[in-house]
DNA sequence: ATGAAAGCGCTAACAC
DNA sequence: GTGTTAGCGCTTTCAT
């Protein structure tokens, strides 16, 4: 068995509250502080943190629940948040709940029974009924990408519409007119702000939206490949697409291999995310790049210091909201 | 406060042991079963599995400490551990230590302050001196992908060494004599082994290796970048080049595409798993595609095994080899 | 089948 | 500054 406070109380005849104090920052006289450092040492004592997570109510543990970490955009989010949490001492449990409402709501109450001080989630249930039992425990919720309308906690967003738009500018101004766009899943925020920014971009060109150009896809690399098919096949005077997440334009950019078309001289493309794959891309991708290291450090910072005010008075909820970036390569054709 | 067994003892007129026992799927008299089901209902009652835990001795937490969550071998190898993992009741700690030893010799600490009940580790030290004395809590631990020599552990491994000879097969086949390799650092075995099967496939052929086709990398983006422009820049003569993991191939694409070389009709490629990114590339790219899902069960499984079986007599070591695949793309030219 | 009580390893309040 | 002690929420003998 391991050693204990106890043990060390024992070796060094203190008694268990100095011991304790020695640990937790107290003042400990000197001599003692080598005793009690000696003992450490031969007994190779660690403290428990289950016992004092016990007492003190409270695990230093931060559950994240994600849709998939097989993503990159979550995979990236989440190794930088790691590591801001633990420099403070922080663990965190990761659940993928595979983009599945059931298996998200089982790893809240799973998060739950373990515990946890807090929790980060980019939801998959757009209502949040999975998080309101948690919520009620008055532990911080930190929602990342995707806001739930009524639940009332701190959230960090992207303006998605703003990229969108961006995007499209882009598109219009080298002279493209019929534009495809590769959309997310209808039910999920981002994909509607985007799509949305889509629609406006048209609006504010004064042109009509064809709907046969627009594609509902799934976020998954093989949603990608499919929309891209679909929409060429249904819009032979399509000159244009703009892809909404980083899966799905490389499946984009796998259906263009497989049907054999060119870049940009037969189809231009504006894809979205991950400028490492876009340079790998022949020629160069022209993407929009969501500022995930930013969201990371924002989202850890937000928790933590909800965790260190405490489950004080109701505080004023933040809602974050940052800018993405288009980095231009040589995937759109000037017409 | 969230509510305890105490009060639902209280609640129900019942004592500790029978609620206890309710959990812990003893046998409850049908009358009083219903009583408790219906105080957890409105008490809102959670098990507090921290208090378990202290009781128990025994976390339901497995610690991964792998090098970079941001690779994508390590996330799927990951998604895949914690989906069995998590049904099977346990949660998962990961850490990313960023490929440093250092912060891979805290990792280990912070979960054995944990008191995680087993820790699975792709190792960055090859000393494995991080592990040492998280052995002696006789707790499992099981090693991925990279073994180390004196540490007597649990191990999945993959045979690097025939995958890469079965890559330069295909180069030879192909007629090709001068090739590269893109390696990994020195020290890592999964580098050491494949860069042993690319000098093997030459000897097996009785040609002379040429050092200046070997270029040593980091496993990153960069270096494959990096690696692909010196390799180029040095070898006038060089017909192909083997990149020896995902990042540096990915990387070496890029260096491709920046130095405006064509392949395969300029240069051919085998590169290093991620099918999807394989598919991506014009042309496609021929990989050697490792086992990861399999890998994952397989460490999942042996940690499960070795969770149940608890820490009994000293049991027979696993050191599992699974076998990669050559996927065929059109980058390697026949000449 | 159920209740009473001890104790897992720690922190914190209190006394000295 | 240090010792004593109660108790966090649970499991687990041991009686009954």
């Amino acid at each position: 068995m391991a050693a204990t406070m106890k043990d060390i109380a024992k070796r060094t005849g203190l008694g268990l509250a100095t011991i304790s104090s020695y640990f937790n920052g107290g003042n400990v006289r000197e001599k003692n502080r080598v005793k009690i450092e000696e003992a450490i040492e031969e007994l190779h004592y660690e403290v428990n943190e289950v016992a004092r997570g016990l007492k003190t109510n409270a695990t230093k543990t931060i559950g994240v629940v994600i849709p998939e970490l097989n993503n990159t955009f979550c995979a990236e989010i989440i190794t930088e948040m790691e590591d801001v949490l633990r420099s403070h001492g922080y663990a965190t449990i990761v659940c993928d709940c595979r983009t599945d409402k059931k298996l998200e709501r089982d790893a809240v109450e799973f998060l739950s029974r373990k515990r946890v001080d807090g929790i980060i989630n980019m939801p998959v249930d757009t209502e949040g009924t999975h998080l309101k039992k948690f919520q009620k425990t008055g532990k911080p919720i930190v929602l990342i990408d995707r806001k739930i309308q009524d639940l009332s906690c701190d959230s960090v967003l992207v303006d998605n519409e703003k990229a969108a738009e961006d995007a499209m500018r882009v598109f219009f101004q080298a002279g493209h007119r019929k534009i495809g766009i590769i959309g997310g899943p209808e039910e999920i925020s981002t994909a509607q702000e985007r799509l949305q920014g889509y629609r406006s971009a048209y609006e504010k060109q004064n042109l009509p939206i064809q709907e046969s150009l627009i594609y509902h896809g799934d976020y998954t690399i093989q949603g990608g490949v499919k929309g891209l098919e679909k929409l060429v096949t249904d819009n032979p005077d399509m000159t244009a697409v703009f892809v909404t997440n980083y899966e799905m334009t490389m499946g984009a950019v796998i259906g263009v291999n497989e049907l054999g078309l060119k870049i940009p001289e037969q189809l231009s493309l504006i894809g979205f995310d991950n400028l490492q794959f876009a340079r790998a891309c022949n020629p160069k991708l022209t993407i929009v790049a969501q500022p995930t290291p930013g969201i990371a450090r924002e989202v850890a910072g937000i928790m933590l210091k909800r965790l260190e005010e405490g489950e004080g008075e109701e505080k004023e909820r933040i809602t974050e909201k940052l800018g993405a970036e288009i980095i231009t390569g040589r995937s759109v054709r000037v017409i």
